[in-house]
DNA sequence: TAAAACAAACCGGCCAGTCGGTTTTATTTT
DNA sequence: AAAATAAAACCGACTGGCCGGTTTGTTTTA
Protein backbone atom coordinates (compact mmCIF):
# COMPACT_ATOMS: atom_id res chain seq x y z
CA UNK A 1 0.00 0.00 0.00
CA UNK A 2 3.34 1.98 0.05
CA UNK A 3 6.09 1.11 -1.93
CA UNK A 4 4.17 0.53 -5.31
CA UNK A 5 2.67 4.07 -4.71
CA UNK A 6 6.09 5.72 -3.97
CA UNK A 7 7.57 4.21 -7.05
CA UNK A 8 4.48 4.87 -9.14
CA UNK A 9 4.79 8.63 -7.91
CA UNK A 10 8.37 8.63 -8.34
CA UNK A 11 7.97 7.60 -11.65
CA UNK A 12 5.93 9.75 -12.98
CA UNK A 13 8.02 12.85 -11.70
CA UNK A 14 10.77 11.26 -13.64
CA UNK A 15 8.64 11.53 -16.56
CA UNK A 16 7.74 14.27 -16.43
CA UNK A 17 10.58 15.95 -16.16
CA UNK A 18 11.99 14.43 -18.90
CA UNK A 19 8.93 15.56 -21.19
CA UNK A 20 8.46 19.30 -19.69
CA UNK A 21 12.36 19.54 -20.78
CA UNK A 22 11.91 18.02 -24.21
CA UNK A 23 8.75 19.53 -25.40
CA UNK A 24 7.93 22.29 -23.09
CA UNK A 25 4.72 22.46 -20.32
CA UNK A 26 2.14 22.85 -22.79
CA UNK A 27 3.28 20.54 -25.65
CA UNK A 28 4.11 17.51 -23.13
CA UNK A 29 0.56 15.87 -22.27
CA UNK A 30 -0.82 14.00 -19.54
CA UNK A 31 -0.77 11.61 -21.87
CA UNK A 32 2.65 11.71 -22.67
CA UNK A 33 3.75 11.33 -19.41
CA UNK A 34 1.40 8.60 -18.54
CA UNK A 35 2.55 6.93 -21.57
CA UNK A 36 6.23 7.04 -20.66
CA UNK A 37 5.89 6.68 -16.62
CA UNK A 38 3.79 3.14 -17.49
CA UNK A 39 0.62 3.94 -15.89
CA UNK A 40 -2.65 4.81 -16.44
CA UNK A 41 -4.39 8.32 -16.00
CA UNK A 42 -6.19 7.26 -13.38
CA UNK A 43 -3.12 6.73 -11.37
CA UNK A 44 -1.68 9.76 -12.47
CA UNK A 45 -4.53 11.27 -10.83
CA UNK A 46 -4.48 9.69 -7.98
CA UNK A 47 -1.06 11.19 -7.61
CA UNK A 48 -1.60 14.22 -8.66
CA UNK A 49 -4.24 16.63 -8.55
CA UNK A 50 -3.73 18.37 -11.75
CA UNK A 51 -0.77 19.10 -14.63
CA UNK A 52 -0.08 21.93 -12.73
CA UNK A 53 -0.03 20.10 -9.47
CA UNK A 54 2.74 17.98 -10.45
CA UNK A 55 5.05 21.37 -12.25
CA UNK A 56 4.62 22.90 -8.54
CA UNK A 57 5.59 19.45 -7.14
CA UNK A 58 8.83 19.64 -9.57
CA UNK A 59 9.58 23.01 -8.68
CA UNK A 60 9.78 21.46 -5.15
CA UNK A 61 11.78 18.76 -6.01
CA UNK A 62 14.73 20.71 -7.80
CA UNK A 63 14.38 23.81 -4.82
CA UNK A 64 15.22 20.78 -2.71
CA UNK A 65 18.35 20.13 -4.58
CA UNK A 66 19.47 23.62 -4.68
CA UNK A 67 19.01 24.06 -0.70
CA UNK A 68 21.19 20.56 0.05
CA UNK A 69 24.01 21.85 -2.19
CA UNK A 70 23.97 25.08 -0.26
CA UNK A 71 23.76 23.17 2.91
CA UNK A 72 27.12 21.43 1.38
CA UNK A 73 28.79 24.30 1.49
CA UNK A 74 27.76 26.31 4.48
CA UNK A 75 30.85 25.52 6.86
CA UNK A 76 33.83 26.88 4.20
CA UNK A 77 35.26 30.93 4.28
CA UNK A 78 33.63 32.88 1.35
CA UNK A 79 36.62 32.15 -1.33
CA UNK A 80 36.34 28.78 -0.79
CA UNK A 81 33.17 28.65 -1.33
CA UNK A 82 33.67 30.21 -4.64
CA UNK A 83 36.33 28.00 -5.69
CA UNK A 84 34.05 25.10 -4.71
CA UNK A 85 31.39 26.62 -6.86
CA UNK A 86 34.14 26.87 -9.99
CA UNK A 87 35.04 23.43 -9.25
CA UNK A 88 31.19 22.08 -9.83
CA UNK A 89 31.33 23.61 -13.46
CA UNK A 90 32.30 20.07 -15.22
CA UNK A 91 29.27 18.76 -13.35
CA UNK A 92 26.91 21.67 -13.28
CA UNK A 93 27.48 21.73 -17.42
CA UNK A 94 27.04 18.03 -18.04
CA UNK A 95 23.92 18.10 -16.23
CA UNK A 96 22.39 21.16 -17.33
CA UNK A 97 21.33 19.72 -20.81
CA UNK A 98 18.90 17.50 -18.80
CA UNK A 99 18.00 20.51 -16.26
CA UNK A 100 18.16 23.53 -17.78
CA UNK A 101 15.38 23.43 -20.06
CA UNK A 102 13.00 22.39 -17.41
CA UNK A 103 14.41 25.67 -15.61
CA UNK A 104 13.65 27.97 -18.44
CA UNK A 105 10.13 26.21 -18.33
CA UNK A 106 9.67 27.35 -14.68
CA UNK A 107 10.89 30.70 -15.33
CA UNK A 108 8.40 30.93 -18.15
CA UNK A 109 5.40 29.52 -16.76
CA UNK A 110 6.21 31.68 -13.74
CA UNK A 111 6.37 34.71 -16.04
CA UNK A 112 3.09 34.15 -16.42
CA UNK A 113 0.86 32.13 -13.70
CA UNK A 114 1.02 33.76 -10.57
CA UNK A 115 0.67 30.64 -8.71
CA UNK A 116 3.56 29.04 -9.97
CA UNK A 117 5.66 32.95 -10.04
CA UNK A 118 4.86 33.03 -5.82
CA UNK A 119 6.08 29.01 -5.83
CA UNK A 120 9.45 30.57 -7.58
CA UNK A 121 9.67 33.39 -6.58
CA UNK A 122 10.12 33.22 -2.86
CA UNK A 123 13.29 30.91 -3.03
CA UNK A 124 14.47 33.13 -5.67
CA UNK A 125 14.83 35.97 -3.51
CA UNK A 126 16.36 33.47 -0.50
CA UNK A 127 18.97 32.57 -2.48
CA UNK A 128 20.12 36.18 -3.57
CA UNK A 129 19.52 36.63 -0.10
CA UNK A 130 22.23 34.24 0.74
CA UNK A 131 24.50 35.30 -2.10
CA UNK A 132 24.33 39.00 -1.05
CA UNK A 133 25.67 37.78 2.51
CA UNK A 134 27.86 35.86 1.56
CA UNK A 135 29.93 38.73 -0.37
CA UNK A 136 29.16 40.77 2.51
CA UNK A 137 30.87 38.84 4.52
CA UNK A 138 33.99 38.56 2.17
CA UNK A 139 33.55 42.06 1.94
CA UNK A 140 33.86 42.11 6.01
CA UNK A 141 36.89 39.33 6.09
CA UNK A 142 38.63 41.88 3.63
CA UNK A 143 39.17 39.21 1.19
CA UNK A 144 37.12 41.41 -1.27
CA UNK A 145 37.17 44.76 -2.21
CA UNK A 146 34.43 47.41 -1.26
CA UNK A 147 31.91 46.66 -3.95
CA UNK A 148 28.07 46.66 -3.15
CA UNK A 149 27.57 43.20 -2.62
CA UNK A 150 23.74 43.03 -3.63
CA UNK A 151 25.02 44.24 -6.98
CA UNK A 152 27.86 41.96 -6.97
CA UNK A 153 25.21 39.06 -5.93
CA UNK A 154 23.10 40.11 -9.21
CA UNK A 155 26.05 40.35 -11.29
CA UNK A 156 27.40 36.27 -10.60
CA UNK A 157 24.06 35.28 -10.99
CA UNK A 158 22.92 36.48 -14.05
CA UNK A 159 26.76 35.58 -15.39
CA UNK A 160 26.47 32.25 -14.14
CA UNK A 161 22.57 31.58 -15.86
CA UNK A 162 23.62 33.93 -19.17
CA UNK A 163 26.53 31.47 -19.62
CA UNK A 164 24.22 27.83 -18.83
CA UNK A 165 21.67 29.28 -21.12
CA UNK A 166 24.66 29.98 -24.19
CA UNK A 167 25.40 26.76 -23.70
CA UNK A 168 21.86 25.44 -23.82
CA UNK A 169 21.05 26.97 -27.09
CA UNK A 170 25.02 26.25 -28.65
CA UNK A 171 26.33 23.59 -27.13
CA UNK A 172 28.91 23.33 -29.34
CA UNK A 173 29.87 27.04 -30.04
CA UNK A 174 32.33 27.02 -27.55
CA UNK A 175 34.15 25.03 -24.42
CA UNK A 176 31.59 26.05 -22.45
CA UNK A 177 33.03 24.23 -19.19
CA UNK A 178 36.46 26.51 -19.95
CA UNK A 179 34.75 30.02 -20.60
CA UNK A 180 32.91 29.39 -17.63
CA UNK A 181 35.84 28.81 -15.68
CA UNK A 182 37.79 31.36 -17.14
CA UNK A 183 35.12 34.34 -16.34
CA UNK A 184 34.54 33.14 -13.02
CA UNK A 185 38.01 34.14 -12.96
CA UNK A 186 37.54 37.43 -14.23
CA UNK A 187 35.22 37.84 -12.09
CA UNK A 188 36.88 36.86 -8.70
CA UNK A 189 39.78 38.71 -10.04
CA UNK A 190 38.01 42.05 -9.78
CA UNK A 191 36.47 41.22 -6.74
CA UNK A 192 39.76 39.90 -4.42
CA UNK A 193 41.09 41.99 -2.76
CA UNK A 194 45.32 41.81 -4.05
CA UNK B 1 -4.06 45.42 -54.65
CA UNK B 2 -0.88 45.99 -52.12
CA UNK B 3 -1.99 48.21 -49.39
CA UNK B 4 -4.09 46.15 -47.72
CA UNK B 5 -2.21 43.08 -47.59
CA UNK B 6 0.17 44.83 -45.97
CA UNK B 7 -1.57 46.29 -43.35
CA UNK B 8 -3.03 43.14 -42.66
CA UNK B 9 0.45 41.35 -42.74
CA UNK B 10 1.37 44.02 -40.14
CA UNK B 11 -1.52 43.60 -38.00
CA UNK B 12 -0.95 39.99 -37.74
CA UNK B 13 2.91 40.26 -36.62
CA UNK B 14 2.03 42.88 -34.07
CA UNK B 15 -0.93 40.56 -32.25
CA UNK B 16 1.41 37.54 -32.89
CA UNK B 17 3.90 39.29 -30.84
CA UNK B 18 1.93 40.45 -28.42
CA UNK B 19 0.06 36.84 -27.87
CA UNK B 20 3.12 34.76 -28.12
CA UNK B 21 4.58 37.41 -25.42
CA UNK B 22 2.07 36.62 -23.18
CA UNK B 23 0.89 32.91 -23.93
CA UNK B 24 3.68 31.12 -25.04
CA UNK B 25 4.31 29.72 -28.65
CA UNK B 26 1.68 27.01 -28.15
CA UNK B 27 -0.36 28.53 -25.65
CA UNK B 28 -1.05 31.47 -28.35
CA UNK B 29 -3.63 29.63 -30.84
CA UNK B 30 -4.18 30.97 -34.58
CA UNK B 31 -7.52 31.75 -33.42
CA UNK B 32 -6.78 33.89 -30.88
CA UNK B 33 -4.22 35.62 -32.88
CA UNK B 34 -6.65 35.92 -35.93
CA UNK B 35 -9.48 37.36 -33.92
CA UNK B 36 -7.00 39.86 -32.04
CA UNK B 37 -5.37 41.27 -35.62
CA UNK B 38 -9.21 40.93 -36.68
CA UNK B 39 -9.36 39.07 -39.72
CA UNK B 40 -9.95 35.98 -40.31
CA UNK B 41 -8.76 32.33 -40.15
CA UNK B 42 -8.24 32.62 -43.99
CA UNK B 43 -6.86 35.84 -44.65
CA UNK B 44 -3.69 34.21 -41.95
CA UNK B 45 -3.80 31.16 -43.92
CA UNK B 46 -2.98 33.44 -47.04
CA UNK B 47 -0.21 35.60 -45.57
CA UNK B 48 1.52 32.49 -43.74
CA UNK B 49 1.97 28.98 -44.31
CA UNK B 50 1.60 27.66 -41.01
CA UNK B 51 1.74 28.84 -37.44
CA UNK B 52 5.31 28.19 -37.27
CA UNK B 53 6.05 30.12 -40.42
CA UNK B 54 5.07 33.34 -38.73
CA UNK B 55 7.06 32.45 -35.80
CA UNK B 56 10.00 32.45 -38.04
CA UNK B 57 9.21 35.90 -39.72
CA UNK B 58 8.79 37.23 -36.20
CA UNK B 59 12.37 35.96 -35.43
CA UNK B 60 13.25 38.03 -38.46
CA UNK B 61 11.76 40.89 -37.59
CA UNK B 62 14.00 40.95 -34.08
CA UNK B 63 16.95 40.21 -36.13
CA UNK B 64 16.54 42.93 -38.55
CA UNK B 65 16.00 44.95 -35.62
CA UNK B 66 19.60 44.06 -33.85
CA UNK B 67 21.46 44.77 -36.70
CA UNK B 68 19.94 48.00 -37.10
CA UNK B 69 21.02 49.05 -33.72
CA UNK B 70 24.30 47.69 -34.41
CA UNK B 71 24.79 49.00 -37.78
CA UNK B 72 24.14 52.67 -35.83
CA UNK B 73 27.17 51.76 -33.73
CA UNK B 74 29.60 50.97 -35.93
CA UNK B 75 31.51 54.48 -36.52
CA UNK B 76 32.38 54.65 -33.15
CA UNK B 77 35.69 53.23 -31.29
CA UNK B 78 35.22 50.41 -29.07
CA UNK B 79 35.26 51.91 -25.41
CA UNK B 80 32.38 54.73 -27.00
CA UNK B 81 30.68 51.53 -27.76
CA UNK B 82 30.81 50.02 -24.87
CA UNK B 83 29.37 53.11 -23.19
CA UNK B 84 26.90 53.89 -25.89
CA UNK B 85 25.04 50.15 -24.67
CA UNK B 86 25.53 51.11 -21.13
CA UNK B 87 23.43 54.75 -21.86
CA UNK B 88 20.74 52.63 -23.61
CA UNK B 89 20.26 50.54 -20.19
CA UNK B 90 17.55 52.74 -19.16
CA UNK B 91 15.47 52.02 -23.16
CA UNK B 92 16.62 48.52 -23.06
CA UNK B 93 15.17 47.34 -19.78
CA UNK B 94 12.02 49.55 -20.08
CA UNK B 95 11.35 47.55 -23.44
CA UNK B 96 12.35 44.15 -22.33
CA UNK B 97 9.00 44.02 -20.55
CA UNK B 98 7.28 43.64 -23.82
CA UNK B 99 10.04 41.97 -25.95
CA UNK B 100 11.82 39.52 -23.55
CA UNK B 101 9.07 36.93 -23.21
CA UNK B 102 9.40 36.66 -26.79
CA UNK B 103 12.77 36.43 -27.01
CA UNK B 104 12.86 33.46 -24.16
CA UNK B 105 10.27 32.13 -26.52
CA UNK B 106 12.71 31.93 -29.25
CA UNK B 107 15.13 30.42 -27.08
CA UNK B 108 13.17 27.61 -25.86
CA UNK B 109 11.29 26.62 -29.58
CA UNK B 110 15.03 26.97 -30.69
CA UNK B 111 16.37 24.35 -28.33
CA UNK B 112 13.50 21.87 -29.27
CA UNK B 113 12.98 22.86 -32.88
CA UNK B 114 15.38 22.06 -35.69
CA UNK B 115 14.45 24.43 -37.78
CA UNK B 116 14.00 27.37 -35.58
CA UNK B 117 17.17 26.70 -34.10
CA UNK B 118 18.98 26.83 -37.45
CA UNK B 119 16.98 30.11 -37.98
CA UNK B 120 18.35 31.44 -34.60
CA UNK B 121 21.98 30.14 -34.36
CA UNK B 122 23.37 32.08 -37.67
CA UNK B 123 22.81 35.12 -36.12
CA UNK B 124 23.70 34.75 -32.86
CA UNK B 125 26.96 33.64 -34.08
CA UNK B 126 27.67 36.40 -36.00
CA UNK B 127 26.77 38.84 -32.63
CA UNK B 128 29.26 36.71 -30.97
CA UNK B 129 31.87 37.10 -33.85
CA UNK B 130 31.17 41.40 -33.65
CA UNK B 131 31.48 41.11 -30.05
CA UNK B 132 34.56 39.07 -29.87
CA UNK B 133 36.08 41.15 -32.81
CA UNK B 134 35.54 44.18 -30.88
CA UNK B 135 36.74 43.56 -27.74
CA UNK B 136 39.95 42.01 -29.60
CA UNK B 137 40.63 45.63 -31.81
CA UNK B 138 39.85 47.29 -28.25
CA UNK B 139 42.54 45.45 -26.86
CA UNK B 140 44.70 46.00 -29.84
CA UNK B 141 44.31 49.26 -29.24
CA UNK B 142 45.69 49.13 -26.27
CA UNK B 143 42.83 50.46 -24.25
CA UNK B 144 41.82 47.04 -22.85
CA UNK B 145 44.17 44.61 -20.98
CA UNK B 146 44.92 41.50 -22.55
CA UNK B 147 42.08 39.12 -22.33
CA UNK B 148 40.60 36.40 -24.17
CA UNK B 149 38.06 38.15 -26.61
CA UNK B 150 36.52 35.48 -27.10
CA UNK B 151 35.77 34.26 -23.13
CA UNK B 152 35.46 38.01 -22.23
CA UNK B 153 32.35 38.08 -25.00
CA UNK B 154 30.43 35.40 -23.80
CA UNK B 155 30.85 37.07 -20.61
CA UNK B 156 29.81 40.31 -21.75
CA UNK B 157 26.70 38.52 -23.43
CA UNK B 158 26.04 36.49 -20.64
CA UNK B 159 26.08 39.35 -18.13
CA UNK B 160 23.20 41.02 -19.74
CA UNK B 161 21.27 38.27 -20.54
CA UNK B 162 21.17 36.99 -16.85
CA UNK B 163 20.13 40.73 -16.37
CA UNK B 164 17.71 41.03 -18.28
CA UNK B 165 15.95 37.37 -17.52
CA UNK B 166 16.34 38.40 -13.92
CA UNK B 167 14.49 41.96 -13.95
CA UNK B 168 11.94 39.85 -16.49
CA UNK B 169 11.40 37.17 -13.57
CA UNK B 170 11.65 39.99 -10.75
CA UNK B 171 10.54 43.41 -11.88
CA UNK B 172 10.37 44.57 -8.56
CA UNK B 173 12.87 43.08 -6.95
CA UNK B 174 15.55 45.83 -7.04
CA UNK B 175 16.29 48.54 -9.12
CA UNK B 176 17.59 46.71 -12.84
CA UNK B 177 18.51 50.20 -14.59
CA UNK B 178 20.77 50.60 -11.64
CA UNK B 179 21.96 47.31 -10.72
CA UNK B 180 22.48 46.78 -14.83
CA UNK B 181 24.91 50.40 -14.60
CA UNK B 182 26.72 49.15 -12.00
CA UNK B 183 27.35 45.73 -13.27
CA UNK B 184 28.37 47.15 -16.33
CA UNK B 185 30.61 49.31 -14.88
CA UNK B 186 32.48 46.44 -12.71
CA UNK B 187 32.97 44.17 -15.73
CA UNK B 188 34.19 47.44 -17.86
CA UNK B 189 36.31 48.70 -14.79
CA UNK B 190 38.04 44.83 -15.02
CA UNK B 191 38.38 45.04 -18.74
CA UNK B 192 40.24 48.89 -18.69
CA UNK B 193 43.81 49.52 -19.09
CA UNK B 194 44.36 52.34 -16.06
C1' DT C 1 -12.47 -6.86 3.74
C1' DA C 2 -11.99 -2.12 3.27
C1' DA C 3 -9.29 1.35 1.65
C1' DA C 4 -5.74 2.56 -1.43
C1' DA C 5 -3.90 2.12 -6.06
C1' DC C 6 -4.65 1.60 -10.49
C1' DA C 7 -6.86 0.74 -15.42
C1' DA C 8 -9.47 2.24 -19.29
C1' DA C 9 -13.27 4.10 -21.52
C1' DC C 10 -15.11 8.41 -21.94
C1' DC C 11 -16.34 13.71 -22.33
C1' DG C 12 -16.57 18.47 -23.72
C1' DG C 13 -13.64 21.71 -25.58
C1' DC C 14 -10.07 23.54 -28.22
C1' DC C 15 -6.47 23.11 -31.68
C1' DA C 16 -4.04 23.76 -36.41
C1' DG C 17 -5.19 23.59 -40.69
C1' DT C 18 -8.63 23.12 -44.98
C1' DC C 19 -11.80 24.55 -48.38
C1' DG C 20 -15.50 26.44 -51.20
C1' DG C 21 -17.23 30.58 -51.85
C1' DT C 22 -17.20 36.00 -51.72
C1' DT C 23 -15.27 40.59 -51.89
C1' DT C 24 -11.72 43.84 -53.20
C1' DT C 25 -8.37 45.47 -56.25
C1' DA C 26 -5.72 45.84 -60.49
C1' DT C 27 -5.53 45.25 -65.38
C1' DT C 28 -7.30 44.87 -69.91
C1' DT C 29 -10.72 45.54 -73.30
C1' DT C 30 -14.25 48.04 -75.39
C1' DA D 1 -14.83 56.16 -69.08
C1' DA D 2 -17.20 52.11 -68.51
C1' DA D 3 -17.42 47.32 -68.71
C1' DA D 4 -15.22 42.84 -68.48
C1' DT D 5 -11.87 39.99 -66.73
C1' DA D 6 -8.43 38.09 -63.79
C1' DA D 7 -6.21 37.57 -59.65
C1' DA D 8 -5.25 38.55 -55.04
C1' DA D 9 -7.25 39.00 -50.50
C1' DC D 10 -10.35 37.50 -47.48
C1' DC D 11 -14.20 34.99 -44.96
C1' DG D 12 -15.84 31.51 -41.67
C1' DA D 13 -17.85 27.00 -41.25
C1' DC D 14 -15.85 22.72 -40.85
C1' DT D 15 -12.72 18.53 -39.73
C1' DG D 16 -10.10 15.16 -37.44
C1' DG D 17 -7.44 14.75 -33.71
C1' DC D 18 -5.66 15.63 -29.26
C1' DC D 19 -6.08 17.79 -24.72
C1' DG D 20 -6.93 17.89 -19.51
C1' DG D 21 -9.83 15.97 -16.64
C1' DT D 22 -13.80 12.61 -14.96
C1' DT D 23 -15.99 8.43 -14.08
C1' DT D 24 -16.65 3.84 -13.35
C1' DG D 25 -15.00 -0.37 -12.33
C1' DT D 26 -11.04 -3.65 -11.08
C1' DT D 27 -6.81 -5.15 -8.70
C1' DT D 28 -3.54 -4.82 -4.95
C1' DT D 29 -2.24 -4.41 -0.35
C1' DA D 30 -2.32 -3.74 4.63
Amino acid sequence: MQQRSEETQAQIIKSAIKLFATNGYTAASVDMICKDAGISKGAFYHHFESKQALFLALLDVWLVTIDKSIEASRENTVPETFLLITDAFPYIFKTANEGLPMFLEFWLQASRDEKIWQASITPYRRYHKYFTALIKKGVEEGSFVEVDPEVASRLIVSTAMGLLLQSLLDPKGAKWEQVARESATMLVNSLLKK
